[in-house]
DNA sequence: CGACCTTTTGAACGTATTCAACCGATGTGG
DNA sequence: CCACATCGGTTGAATACGTTCAAAAGGTCG
């Protein structure tokens, strides 16, 4: 894996409740970068708080930052300064061990809030690379403080998001602990046709952002028996695979692939 | 695996800094319980705190509890209520698949906070038990909330101890992506006798909790594989083993087998 | 068009698993 | 108190699964 030329991402500011004058700069298309008024923001941080907490987390958030496919957003070992919060795009993030080998950890796209795991330290413990043209607010970590101080329901929030993202590394360690190559690949199709529909995409048909290397660094295989399974899924009637593209020709087949390893 | 009878565990009253009365009934023995004064501050939640900060720390603690071997501390499903800080003893924690499946996610010693898991979704989705008679200190969350309003730094205290749970859970994802059986169970040890030192304890000399099969569960191996790794290490002089009583002889040869897969 | 990257597929191989037997310690009931 | 069951652990032999090595096809991009 060579991702992260790492050149520096393009900062794109952004419009701040407080600061009308650049508002009027930036225009309309700016407004709709708000927290309030972001499609997303059922799916993201701002989840569940009312109106006036959710101005609050307007003040959040000043700039935005495109990271071009192949770019990293960060790397391990770069101080921690903020959050980032997926607006467009797919990054997929994974650690390198002392002796040089990589696991992707996860795969994170729009809603999705990356940087969790450079607080305990103030410095990344991740690499995060875009895997195509992405988008993402960036979240100052000393405002999200501030903010936080005064609003309860954010201080919640924050805390469910690192919670969800605990929870959500438990089901890996389940996945790579007790699961063989066809239910791996199963859980990680049907994860991520779930998280297509939460944006209101399909379920059964997504074209995949990583290679199979990837997905198979995810998953604790090798390459060449991701493609095997997506290979004996298609012959199962399962799947349509052609290239990246993916359709679930049969959910409940993938279900089963997923229930009990002696299917 | 059939722990957990899951009777409820005693709970003990702890000291209160502003219930003076109850001081005076409990005496000395329970000022020792104050985190300020506790043997463990300095790895458990208040870890860095000033001295101010953690008399606000004191507060969150009303009671304890013990849980003696084979109980569970809680269990997945049960509503989320407290975060817990382990003050002596030893705990497991696992998730269950819908299918039945076990997947140990760790192990908990004295100073370590366990619950976490229960935090996004107001209720547990782990198992914790204990693997021998333990205490832990009870810390109600909502009780947390109003501390840490007023305590920044425990906020940031709160913060970095979940974002150290997700960088430790992104080792285990390597140690199960990458890693041989060898070097598996070589990380574990390392890693185990690692918090024993934090704590005190000798870094060669220590006792097991777990069983193999516990063991082999956390490192996605069985726990015949266990076994053997274990003989292979006291064959190669690396460890003496009898029963669950280990002596690292070798550090340096137990580092090389983690090191690189063909040692 | 050629170079490179990703993906697929086959065949041989190796590691961890499975199945089974056995040991020792612990605990229970006759 | 001893016989017997149970549990945790060790070890061996056969098996199965995923890996490794290799070749080739298809796509993409300069």
């Amino acid at each position: 894996m060579d991702y992260a030329l790492a050149t520096a991402p393009t900062v794109i500011p952004v419009h701040h409740a407080s600061a009308a004058v650049a508002a009027l700069q930036i225009g309309i298309a700016a407004l709709r970068t708000q927290c309030s008024t972001c499609n997303l923001r059922n799916l993201c941080l701002p989840c569940g708080l009312n109106a006036k907490d959710l101005d609050h987390v307007n003040e959040l958030i000043y700039t935005r930052k495109r990271v071009k496919a192949g770019e990293a957003l960060y790397q391990a070992g770069t101080p921690f300064k903020s959050l980032y919060a997926v607006r467009t795009g797919f990054f997929k993030s994974y650690v390198v061990s002392e002796d040089g080998r990589d696991q992707v950890t996860g795969f994170q796209m729009a809603g999705e809030i990356i940087g969790l795991d450079g607080i305990h330290e103030d410095q990344h413990t991740l690499n995060v690379v875009a895997l195509e043209d992405s988008e993402v607010c960036v979240i100052p970590y000393v405002r999200l403080e501030e903010v936080s101080a005064k609003v309860p329901e954010l201080r919640r929030q924050v805390h469910r998001t690192m919670s969800r993202e605990i929870a959500r590394d438990h089901g890996v360690m389940l996945l790579l602990g007790s699961m063989r190559a066809e239910e791996r690949v199963a859980a990680f199709l049907l994860n991520l046709s779930q998280r297509f529909v939460a944006r209101g995409y399909a379920s059964s048909e997504f074209y995949l952002r990583m290679t199979r290397e990837d997905i198979g660094s995810y998953l604790g295989l090798k390459l060449e028996t991701v493609s095997r399974v997506f290979s004996k899924f298609r012959e199962d009637g399962i799947l349509s695979v052609r290239k990246r593209q993916i359709c679930i020709l049969n959910p409940d087949g993938l279900k089963e692939a997923l229930g009990h390893a002696d299917a």
